[in-house]
DNA sequence: CGTATATTTGAGGAAACTCAAATACAGTGG
DNA sequence: CCACTGTATTTGAGTTTCCTCAAATATACG
């Protein structure tokens, strides 16, 4: 089934309508990419909003010195970049993790989206919100925690958000990414990411083997974490509209 | 003149009807706040969106252990959320930092706004995703860059962003904030934010004092902070629209 | 099988933190 | 106008966390 709008209606339900049209969306121009490849290079002005079928994706921006800063981990059913939608220039990369499908929605397809349905319209901005609310939640993680509740943070955000699309089995999900880009993501060195998920390994608190993660124990985690996924915003909020509709 | 107007014409060019129903909605519900007050706490559900007509307002979670991370400032002209339109639950708490005025939009009101012209519409999507955008800016800040590049790089974008309102005027703009707040803003400790600012001072980049900043070479600090003012979105690119239209 | 990439460990160093105390400043009531 | 109180800034001293550099081991791939 169609990632998005399994995601979506996490949100909201959908009319039939509309489900056609995610569905066609997501079969328009379908593009595939290698490993360590951009999508969409820092300053581009694309002009199609890119829909991820399958593989992990990031967001980041490449700094002067070398160095880089990974803003969101993107799975299947996450949309890229609505923001093209009314900002021109990309004030960021898109890369991919691993092999990746894309679904190239153009502007055009888009805008039909946006103008057949305003539960439609809600649902898209929706996400747009939640991203937002993930980067908040990443500046406290950056910001105010220590390494090992940071990587333990990540992990407990990456499992959930998996889980809430139904790619969790047996306490274990995907995470296809290597340590260094795990530590691009929060702002701290390969070295110390290495070291903190060998502390983590030895509490038995994670297994972390061939692109697969183990969680034994979510909760002693999510509690190390000081993890609260209110901030992923994945219970069906948008329900409320529909009493009023 | 209305502030939200002043910068959402940043964006695009707005109707007369358009500013008519802007000014309308600051003029509603007036609220005043002092210092230190919570205009929303973390987990209410409000139904008002708070647009800030004077004084300094700051989004922030705070943490179990007594830290806390501050992850925007709004400035007068700011919408505080329009997230509440869509998020249910408010997944962080705003703050004031000084005596605020707000004027309270009842979402009834918001709700003809975004209906009564798509130009505004976008423009008012336009300002979540440049605060999407800061977003991202400050992960980057507080991720990869030294405390030195991270201090100078929040006042580069301070400067910048009332520059862009007509609120700087011989290099100065008002700072109405403690050091330990811009250390909450930064993840660093208030005892280092003193000390990287005294070494700013030293070099002649920056003069803060009387909740006003001063900043004689913004070229020199610029180049310090490595800042790029690109992810403002600061140059009317709403004005694409018009060709279409 | 060889090469490139990823992970792991060690050792030493730097950046930023904490605690504590001194100084400056702002607001209040007498 | 001054003393008093609370808040904000500044500085010192010692510590911790995380970083860098370097090398060893493991893993993946053509």
């Amino acid at each position: 089934m169609n990632p998005l709008i399994r995601k979506l209606e996490r949100f909201t339900r959908l009319s039939d309508a509309d489900k056609r049209l995610l569905q066609q969306a997501a079969s328009a121009r379908i593009v595939n990419y290698d490993t360590h490849q951009d999508i969409i290079a820092e300053g581009e002005e694309p002009c199609d909003v890119n829909l991820i079928l399958a593989g992990w994706v990031c967001r980041y921006k490449q700094l002067a010195d070398g160095s880089r800063q990974i803003m969101s981990f993107l799975l299947p059913g996450d949309l890229c970049d609505l923001n093209i939608f009314l900002l021109s220039r990309m004030d960021h990369a898109l890369g991919t993790l691993t092999p990746v499908t894309v679904a190239k929605i153009s502007r055009d397809l888009l805008d039909r989206m946006l103008n057949a349905d305003p539960r439609l319209t809600r649902a898209l901005w929706w996400e747009v919100l939640v991203t937002a609310a993930i980067h908040r939640e990443w500046l406290v993680n950056i910001g105010r925690r220590s390494a090992l509740e940071r990587v333990a943070h990540l992990l407990c955000e990456i499992f959930v958000r998996q889980q809430a699309v139904g790619r969790v089995k047996d306490d274990r999900c995907e995470l296809p990414v290597t340590q260094a880009e795990l530590a691009d993501a929060l702002g701290l060195s390969a070295v110390h990411v290495n070291r903190t998920l060998r502390e983590l390994r030895q509490s038995g608190l994670i297994d972390w083997r061939d692109k697969s993660l183990v969680l034994p124990d979510l909760d002693a985690l999510t509690a190390l974490a000081r993890f609260d996924p209110d901030y992923l915003h994945l219970d069906h909020e948008g329900e409320r509209f529909e009493a009023g509709a």
